[in-house]
DNA sequence: TTGAAAGCGCTACCAC
DNA sequence: GTGGTAGCGCTTTCAA
């Protein structure tokens, strides 16, 4: 490995000019600066990012952590994240928790986080207490995206408003029996978006004139697996919906499936609707609230990028910022079937094939 | 920051005893070790990883190269091998290639990955020679998933033969005129899975005595959008193939879209197989050739450890390791419509809506 | 079993 | 403009 030393020797100059010339920093001949540009090259000299580290106290390096690197949402944020951060030469340093509470004990409130990264761009989990003492408390430079605490910059869609546009969509097509999928309460205590999702569910209700019938609310766990089994759970009801809003896309493609798996139309008899836009979402005509995904890993990007002082290259909006959402109207949602869902009473139920 | 010497200065021993003493390693008296590690844990020490890494030559940390993270095989396997590579105390350097061939040469040819990380895990991309010897010469330690090379350990499927599989199936379902949804010649260069998929399409076909027409082969660039786009494509032809074989289920899912589009019938009027098994494939009733994924992942990263010195978890099997696939059949395909496929004629195009 | 001290490969301060 | 050198926070001989 050839380290500044060999470039010192090469050139016949100190190891502090190298360094210096190295780093584009002012004080150097250009006819140097161009002899040891030509010497690193020619060596194939790349420095040593560790020593450099230790010397300077920065790493040149962002921690961002998921909670499922898999899932559609996540990996597309941080693929948003990165564009921007290696744009600038940041590296990425990625913790999956994988649902894991250890997991997330281990990564949140040890120094490995704090020690090897400059900045640690969360997602999609709401940082207990303790977790914002410890951090803080580490002088960690922390960016949420997914949640918001008034310490630290944000990048957020407005999720109670997203629930309210989709179920105001619904009950503008007639629906009156508007069933609820999304998080389970466990869930809600980690993260952010279930519980603003369900807070806005029963606000549109309510602002609908409508009822929140506690027997049409499941739990799909943000898959499209727990979906279905929602799905057909609410479909085998005497009284089933008409209509179901879903807390994200991956649980509204779970539903859609159920409603085949039961013979029943989507949209004569059934409405569906979530949230996201996935990349399926249009090829499945489902209706939903698009939100910016990889937008906000870019977004968080940026702000992290302010936080180190990297003059970001567009300007930073808010410090807690709020991206807009779209309702996008496809085929899965239509008007109320008149005298609501007569599927349970008149086709019959049963496994399609 | 607290540091080992303050450790050392709280327990009243000097900063080697305390080194030994918290990486167990031997030589130093029990007592003296356990309030070592109290002390260590009371004033919550963390080590510098960094700093370990500028005196060691070790850096706990294993790259892993992805050419689109937000793909969900590529985040699968991610998530596969960060489980394994976080329980042994790896850190994963996340780096996405985004499909940009300048971010490939920067991440492959420099000391990025060589300086910063153990090992690399590359995915999906098969290695130039330049590339090759470049890493060869900087004594990289690296696995290929999804690639192959002499030189290194790898992990992948046998790609030929699942295009085999997925042809067979449709051949022996009846039909000849098998259209094939594959990457682009230009990818094929880069990545080893396109072009392993299409010989074996080509080798399928002869084999069972049928042609493969190159009227019937389109590019879709695995996304679903392609496969839609293809799928259009295919279906307006005056002579539509009876059944499309897709290199990836995202490619089919957008074929499978494209028949609806064009009131074709799946399987009816048109068989459709992708590969992959792709969490979707199962809710829409996708025939498809399963290949475990996040396993691909777990593999590699135990491969990883055994060419660090890590006496894995598991015993490392072959060093080029060839994962089973298996045809999975859904109702996306079914018997050759007798007489060929006639929908072009009989039934009209158009949109459905 | 313990401690002193020499690095690891840089950066940054201070002289020149 | 340039060079000498003291760290950065550990690990690892080598002696005691």
């Amino acid at each position: 490995m050839t380290g500044i030393k060999d470039v010192a020797l090469d050139v016949g100059l100190s190891i502090a000019t190298v360094s210096r010339a190295l780093r584009g920093q002012p004080g150097v001949s250009a006819d140097n600066r161009h002899r040891i540009e030509q010497a690193a090259a020619r060596l194939g000299y790349v420095p040593s990012r560790t020593a450099a580290n230790l010397a300077t106290g920065r790493t040149r390096t962002v921690a961002v952590v998921v909670p499922y690197v898999s899932r559609w949402f996540f990996s597309t944020v941080v693929h948003g994240a990165e564009q921007v951060l290696s744009g600038r030469g940041y590296d990425l340093l990625l913790f999956n928790l994988a649902g894991s509470a250890e997991a997330r004990h281990r990564v949140m409130q040890t120094h490995q986080l704090t020690k090897r990264a400059d900045a640690v761009v969360i997602l999609g989990l709401q940082p207990t207490p303790a977790e914002q003492t410890w951090l803080a408390d580490h002088a960690a430079r922390v960016v949420l995206v997914g949640a918001s605490v008034p310490t630290w910059p944000s990048v957020t869609i407005d999720d109670e408003a997203a629930s309210v546009t989709a179920v105001a969509h619904l009950a503008a097509l007639g629906h009156r029996r508007i069933a609820y999928v999304g998080g389970s309460a466990e869930e809600a205590l980690d993260f952010a978006t279930p519980r603003a999702r369900l807070v806005g569910f029963h606000r549109a209700m309510s602002e609908s004139g409508l009822e929140a019938d506690p027997a049409l609310e499941r739990v799909g766990g943000f898959t499209v697996a727990g979906g279905l089994a929602a799905g057909h759970d609410l479909l085998d009801l005497d009284q089933p919906p008409t209509a179901v809003f879903c807390a994200s896309d991956e649980m509204a493609i779970g539903v859609l499936r159920a409603a085949r798996d039961r013979g029943v139309a989507v949209p004569e008899q059934l409405s569906v609707v979530g949230i996201d836009d996935h990349e399926m979402a249009q090829f499945l005509d489902l209706t939903t609230v698009r939100q910016p995904v990889a937008e906000q890993g870019r977004q968080a990007a940026l702000q992290v990028l302010a936080l180190l002082d990297e003059d970001p290259p567009e300007p930073v909006p808010a410090r807690h910022l709020v991206l807009e959402t779209e309702l996008v109207v496809r085929s899965s949602t239509g008007p109320a079937p008149a005298g609501g869902a007569a599927y349970g009473i008149i086709a019959g139920r049963g496994h399609r094939s």
